[in-house]
DNA sequence: GAATCCACTTAACATAGATTAAGAAATCAT
DNA sequence: ATGATTTCTTAATCTATGTTAAGTGGATTC
């Protein structure tokens, strides 16, 4: 599942000829542990594509870590604030893990969407379900005390790749101190 | 700006004969103030286009009211929950005024979608959009103490359709109670 | 045009979770 | 391997914000 097409297709069915023109304009990056993708206040219009990896996106504010997101293989990536308000990123992307990324330029994609039916519906499928998987982290995870929120974030992925992820980003992703975490995290050891 | 043309027009450039594909499909719904455009628990897999008015979207947790977003003229919703997970909406949706607008079946912009190049890439704006309308709300209003919350959304929108909503579900669009937020208004007054 | 109901404000009190601190365990670097 | 960071945990305070309560004004209903 770690193959240029095999990423696209399993996001929506696109002809061999509109894979080829994507593959013309990719280019790969590959990122070690700590190194950023994408840094907070510089401009970054591309859409990634993780082949293997995994990558947190946050904000810093003050010394306050405020995690948005995790992403790992086949995920898309970008800065939707970068490439539409056509300015700085509002917020970091830093790889957990060495990661091996597909980047394409945005124009480029503005460009094929235009040439290539098969290319917009797969460009509108990433949007919709990055939408989606938003409208739920919000939802399921934005809400309620700090114990519900955890307990919600448990029951939704109990052994993915999250299990990769350091707890104190866990915390930052879930909205709390990581000293809460972890008192929260013996709390729920011991009602199990 | 409240035909139905118009209001696809502003989010992508479509064709006439698309707009008349669309506009087939096309139901005008008129909610009154307090009215449900989508119901927690219930499936509604269409699109909304706003001709007029304004909506709410928040979930219920307990006795306590989490906004998600609000909505206006020209502006698309939709429950992503229901659309993909083809289950029951996971938040409800209601009229704060009287609101008028187009209901289109997704089910149908599938098929439109594969059919018409045009409105593929229409449908792809809409969700991009969104998506980064969400990037920022959370970036920029889920973060940080309430009174900075605060600051952050008074400077966004000072004078918008924002007027129009009453305090108690901006103080829970903004993570706080209407005591809060009340405070935090007469703290904001006196060091302007 | 009362009467009733909400929305909004203010204030006293209560508490969940932050902060601070410090030790144990794991990871990293030399 | 060994020392140095960094992560994780536990525990004692502290504080921002929620909760409860009560009063005012504006809107809605009969």
């Amino acid at each position: 599942m770690n193959v240029f097409s095999d990423i696209i297709h399993a996001m929506y069915p696109v002809s061999d000829e509109s894979i080829g023109k994507l593959w013309a304009h990719a280019e790969i990056i590959t990122l070690q542990k700590g190194e950023f993708l994408i840094k907070d206040g510089t401009v970054n219009r591309n859409l990634y594509l993780i082949k293997s990896g995994l990558l947190r996106s946050f904000h810093l504010e003050g010394d306050r870590e405020d995690t948005l997101w995790f992403a790992t293989d086949g995920d898309a990536v970008a800065s939707m604030h970068s490439i539409f308000a056509k300015s700085p990123a509002i917020a970091d992307i830093i790889a957990l893990t060495e990661t091996t990324l597909f980047q394409i330029p945005w124009t480029t994609l503005e460009t094929l969407y235009e040439q290539c039916h098969d290319l917009a519906n797969w460009g509108r499928r990433i949007a919709e379900e990055e939408l989606y998987c938003l409208e739920r982290r919000y939802r399921i995870l934005g809400t309620g005390d700090a114990y519900s929120r955890f307990r919600a974030f448990m029951n939704l992925r109990p052994n993915s790749f999250i299990r990769e992820i350091p707890l104190k980003d866990i915390a930052s992703y879930l909205g709390m101190t990581p000293q809460t975490l972890s008192k929260l995290r013996a709390r729920y050891a011991a009602e199990k």
